[in-house]
RNA sequence: GGUGGGGUGACCGAGUGGCUAAUGGUAGCAGACUGUAAAUCUGCCGGGCUAACGCCCUACGUAGGUUCGAAUCCUACCCCCACCA
């Protein structure tokens, strides 16, 4: 428990490393690196993964080096991938390598004697010359060498570009050009990551004459064998306004008994102590999921801050908490309930509630509205909706007259309130 | 450039002239059970109108054509894959 390598073996972070690496741990404090894409402008809980490697690495003395891909990002990384990518524009590319940058913030510190630093590797590679790269990189590399990466043999069915094909390279070019610059010697990513890191390598030990390091954390994917990271509301980003703190939370609190112990192990960094005791508390009285809550708790703070974890505990205990009845009182002051405005202009008179769920977004169109109402999955106030032709009220609303609002729900997790504005 | 195979709903994958909004599976949504879990069972699952029976629109790579009628036949084009050059 007392060097890097071995904290993260017990969390469950190492797929893989390179032989050397250990040895070369104990002799002092070294400098990693890990690659972001910059495929949207947050990332997304998946990049969790990497984002708390780098920092147990800085944790433990070591510098962090994280890497936007603003360059690499124009190319394509074949990794995982069935298909080819879409090309993106620069300036989308740059957006969202800002964004990118910013979160990665919150995981690391950018002060002290091993003070994280954050690169582009637009920087270097996008004023390369073919001519250069071919004779500098292209040189260093057979074909036959690359033909046999994973990356590349899962996609010569589907079809592979001459582009993606290269990417190894240039992602070694990265590895190479951070070894030489900055002494870097350690890169680390997903698994996925392991043909690419190894092929880097491969380019300092021949440019260079030194070795360099590569560890790779598994992938990680549901017990359900459903991919990691998706809600219902699709994908859980760390940007807040793409996924609300309490979406966030609950995201968290709804992990699969079966994951929990690996989540707090690799997404908190709470003591494997504390983990245990937590753990043995949830196998005492797992409807409780005293595990979950600390999981959900703990996550969000590390992403949005105590005070955004805070309100989000208290929403969703205002919302699922033991008020077991219909009652609609709790949920009036409720601080982070999502919310939907609507102009009251864009509804019928006497606001039919197919209309309304549309308006809400709860459906999709009218006919799911209906469907979903037929099939008793919509609530209005706290009360289970029974009639498609159901024309709400004005005593069904709530709130100052300048903002009237109903609180609607669709099957057990989806909240609303709906605020009609005159 | 040649030869052969292929492009079906979010995905996989049946379907070769009417019974097809299109079998099946997965994913998704809702309901029951429970613990805001898993597993299981049930319903829904292109869009619009309807209390409902039902009606209408859009859809099987793209554009035309044959036919009373086409995802299914014909023509051209686009794209993908394999082998050959």
């Amino acid at each position: 428990m007392s060097d890097l390598l071995s904290t993260l073996e017990a969390r469950g972070f190492v797929q893989d490393a390179t032989p050397g690496l250990a040895e070369r741990l104990q002799q002092g404090p070294i400098t990693a690196y890990v690659g972001f894409d910059p495929t949207a402008d947050s990332l997304h809980v998946g990049s969790l993964v990497p984002a708390m490697g780098l920092a147990w690495l800085q944790r433990f003395g070591h510098t962090p080096i994280a890497l936007v891909g603003g360059g690499t990002g124009m190319v394509g990384d074949p990794s995982g991938k069935r298909e080819e990518r879409p090309v993106m524009s620069l300036e989308q590319i740059d957006r969202n390598a800002q964004g990118i940058g910013r979160q990665l913030s919150r995981f690391l510190s950018f002060e002290g004697d091993n003070a994280a630093r954050m690169r582009n590797n637009a920087d270097w590679l996008r004023g390369i010359h073919l001519m250069d790269f071919l004779r500098d990189i292209g040189k260093h590399f057979s074909i036959g060498y690359m033909l046999q990466k994973d990356s590349v043999q899962s996609r010569m069915e589907t079809g592979i570009s001459y582009t993606e094909f290269s990417y190894m390279l240039i992602q070694a070019y990265d590895f190479w050009h951070l070894y030489r610059t900055e002494g870097c010697e350690l890169q680390m990513g997903g698994s996925d990551q392991w043909g690419n890191i190894t092929a880097g390598i491969e380019l300092v030990r021949r440019r260079q004459g030194a070795q360099a390091h590569g560890l790779v954390f598994p992938l990680i994917t549901t017990a359900t064998g459903t991919k990691f990271g998706k809600s219902e509301s699709g994908n859980v980003w760390l940007d807040g306004e793409r996924t609300s703190p309490y979406h966030f939370y609950q995201f968290w609190l709804n992990t699969d008994d079966r994951d929990v112990e690996r989540s707090l192990k690799l997404f908190t960094f709470l003591r494997l102590e504390r983990i245990e005791a937590a753990m043995a508390e949830h196998r005492g009285n797992p409807g409780r999921r005293p595990a979950h809550r600390l999981l959900a708790r703990e996550v969000t703070a590390m992403v949005h801050g105590e005070q955004a974890a805070d309100e989000a505990v208290r929403t969703s205990e205002a919302l699922f908490g033991r008020t077991t009845g219909d009652q609609s009182s709790p949920l009036d002051g409720v601080p982070d309930m999502p919310e939907r405005r609507v102009s009251r202009s864009q509804l019928p008179a006497g606001l039919p509630v197919i209309d309304v769920l549309v308006a809400s977004g709860l459906a999709s169109s009218k006919a799911d509205a209906r469907r979903g109402i037929q099939g008793r999955g919509f609530y209005l106030n706290g009360e289970p909706i029974d009639s498609v032709e159901l024309q709400i009220g004005e005593d069904a609303l709530q709130g100052p007259p300048e903002a009237r609002f109903l609180i609607l729900r669709k099957g057990k997790k989806n909240y609303l309130r709906l605020v009609l504005e005159p």
